[in-house]
Order: C-alpha cells, then sequence, then structure tokens
DNA sequence: CGCCAATTAGGTCAATCGGCCAAATAATTA
DNA sequence: TAATTATTTGGCCGATTGACCTAATTGGCG
C-alpha cells in the first residue's frame, strides 16, 4: 500500500527498541508489534536482522549529520557549538538516564557480540569526532583538535554512563559546567555567560 | 564429587562468560560448557539464571573489595592510590578493549532490561567512589571529595567506552595522563615523578 | 480493465532458550 | 557393609527465536 513508508515505519521502530532494549533483546515480534503489521511483512522489505540494523545505523547516520548541521546553523561560533554537543547531555538526559548513549551503548553490545557493523556503528563516533575537532582547529587549536575532540567525546561517555548508574541530575548539571570550563581554558577564552 | 568447588567454578565461568558476551547472551549451555559438567547440574547449584547473576556480583564484590584493599596495601599515600586506580585502564587493556569496563556494561545491559539487579551492580560502583572519595578525603578536600571521585569514575568510563570503540591504545596512554595531571591539580601536589 | 508493488495472515522449520526432573553415581556416615 | 546423603547426569518440557514460504488480497496507476 504505502511501500517506502512502511519501510521507513520499520526502521524507526527498530532505532528506538535496538536503543531501549538493546539489538538483540529485540525481536521481529517486538518490531512487528510496534509498527502494527503483519510479522511476514517485513521479509518483503528486509532479509534479516543484520539488515534491518544495518538500516538502522544509516539512519542515525543521517539523523546525526542533520543534528549537527543543525548545531552549525543555530550556533554562529564554535564555542557556542561546543556548548549545543555538551547540552545534549541535558536535552537527552530522561532517555540516557534510562538507556544510555545510543552510540556507545550500541558499540559496547555489537564489540561483545563481535559482530560485523561494529565499525559502522563507531562511525557515528566518527561524525561527532570530526565535527568536535572542526570547532577546536577553529578556536586556533589545529595541532590538537582531534585529541581535544576525543577528550570531550569520552567526557560525554562517562558522563553518560554514570547518569544511568546514579540517576544523579546534580551530577550532570555539575559535570557539564566543569566541561564548559574546560572548553574555556583549552579555547583560552573567556568564560561565556554563565550557563 | 565436589560439591562447593563446583559451585565456585559456575561463578567464575559465568563472570567471564557475563563480561566477554553480555548476561543475555549467555547461556546455560555455555557455561556448562566453560565448566565441563552436564548443564542439569547448576539447577542443583542455583535454582534460576538471576540466582548465578546474584552470585556473580557477590563475587565482584568480594573481587573489588580485596582489590582496593590491596591498592592501599601497595600504595601508602592517597596520591599514589589515585594512580594505582588511573592505572588499572592500562592494566586491564585488553579486556576492556575488546568488552569495556565490567562494571560499566553490565550497568548498561541491566538498565534496558530493567532486570532487579541492576542496584547491585551499581553497589560496585560504590565501592570505587567511595574509595576514591576516600582518598580525595585523605588529600584534604573534604567538602568536595565525593564529587572529585564520582570526576574520576566518570573519566574511566568515558575512555573504557571510547577504548571499546576506537581500540587506540595512545589515546588511553594520553587520556590517562590527563587524569594525572588533574589529580595533581585538585590536591594541590606537585607533578609526581614522571609516569 | 489488467498489471504490479505492497500487504496480509498463516503456517513451518530447526535451533536455542530457561527451566525441570527422575535416575544414576559418588561420598559420607552409621 | 549397609544405609543415607550429596552430587551429577542426560534427557525432556514449553516457549521463543530468526528465517522462510505460500496463497490470498489490497489498491494505485497506466
Amino acid at each position: 500500500m504505502r511501500g517506502p513508508e512502511t519501510r521507513t515505519e520499520i526502521i524507526g521502530a527498530a532505532d528506538r527498541l535496538f536503543y531501549e532494549r538493546g539489538f538483540e533483546h529485540t525481536s521481529f515480534a517486538d518490531i512487528a508489534e510496534a509498527v502494527t503489521i503483519a510479522r511476514g511483512n517485513f521479509y518483503y522489505h528486509f532479509k534479516s536482522k543484520d539488515e534491518i540494523l544495518s538500516a538502522v545505523i544509516a539512519r542515525r547516520v543521517a539523523h546525526t549529520t542533520a543534528l549537527l548541521e543543525r548545531w552549525a546553523r543555530d550556533n554562529p561560533t564554535p564555542r557556542g557549538r561546543l556548548s549545543a554537543f555538551v547540552g545534549m547531555l541535558e536535552v537527552n538526559g530522561d532517555a540516557i538516564m534510562r538507556y544510555g548513549c545510543p552510540v556507545g551503548t550500541l558499540t559496547i553490545e555489537l564489540s561483545k557480540l563481535l559482530h560485523g557493523s561494529r565499525d559502522q556503528v563507531v562511525g557515528l563516533f566518527d561524525l561527532f569526532r570530526d565535527w568536535l575537532a572542526e570547532q577546536f582547529r577553529a578556536l586556533g587549536r589545529d595541532a590538537d583538535a582531534q585529541a581535544l575532540a576525543l577528550h570531550l567525546l569520552m567526557r560525554s561517555q562517562g558522563v553518560a554512563t554514570l547518569y544511568t548508574a546514579y540517576r544523579d541530575r546534580d551530577f550532570v548539571i555539575r559535570e557539564m559546567a566543569m566541561m564548559e570550563s574546560w572548553i574555556d581554558e583549552v579555547a583560552g577564552t573567556q568564560p561565556a555567560a554563565t550557563i
């Protein structure tokens, strides 16, 4: 009937369920129920579960690319863009508290499964890393832009994990402030308006 | 034949497999094969898989407690003890690269499963957090000892996750050095001998 | 109209899952 | 030695998994 729309819905539901329950713990029946289609239908769209996973990753790549472009559009300065990244921890707070970081947790799960799509997921980290490095480069840190980007990525991963563990919002707020201070240090700028 | 020894072996094998493959993805058959016993045997020792999980967590609590005591024994100064914690990232490097942090990854998995033993696992984080806070307190940071402990814990989690993703040893070495510098800052001490 | 992509509902399949149990065996005690 | 208890075995259970298949429809479009 709708064709590509059903396919899109399947990918969307799988994306959400893979995040909330994990890849392995999500069954075809779960996805079918979420989309309210017949079980047999997504063998018309996908030949295997791995194929759905690849489509989910592709979707995340597209969404992440769009997110980074939006951040760049909404924030003229590199410093402001870095704050947009830090702010993600608060914007997605509830989800992170329950399910952790979508990229980090999927990377870990696929690593333990020795799953072939692992590297594709790490590609999502690359998107953030390269985008962050670009901002640090714009702030005059050409030499160590990539290392600084990885450091900020590392911090967001650590905060996300401990947020899932302790569910302590104050901890997140505190660490976000520390990340902002750190950015100010390496950028050699004055602290921005109170955040 | 051996009774309690078999029970201990089951817990040990389950501990390793839960770490390497994840809790859900480890079956009774996997554990039985690792211990080379009949599958039915561990229903004599454990009534359910959750019971095995509880035993595994208890084992980890005991091992972690022993580890922290060893660190305290081998390092007379609080500063040295904090370095012992940081050094864990290198000592367990290969395992972390493949399977992530045993505590963090299990916490995430059980959180997604809404599993009842989740809080028990977070108790492992408590052990590290309290031990670290004790060291910061000994360094004169009474007021924010707990926050500093959580920050260090957060960093180790972030480094572990990105190590699993990028498998870049240089990144880990670099971040460990940054952690040492940060400790020196908050401790108000001179940098220790080159690490 | 007829074509054709899309969908439905259902069943089947081998494999594996956690869970369970009666019977055999080993170890201990009387 | 005989009786008792502790431990282990191997097969079986119902449920679920991913995967596959078929026949019957649906509905839009040329």
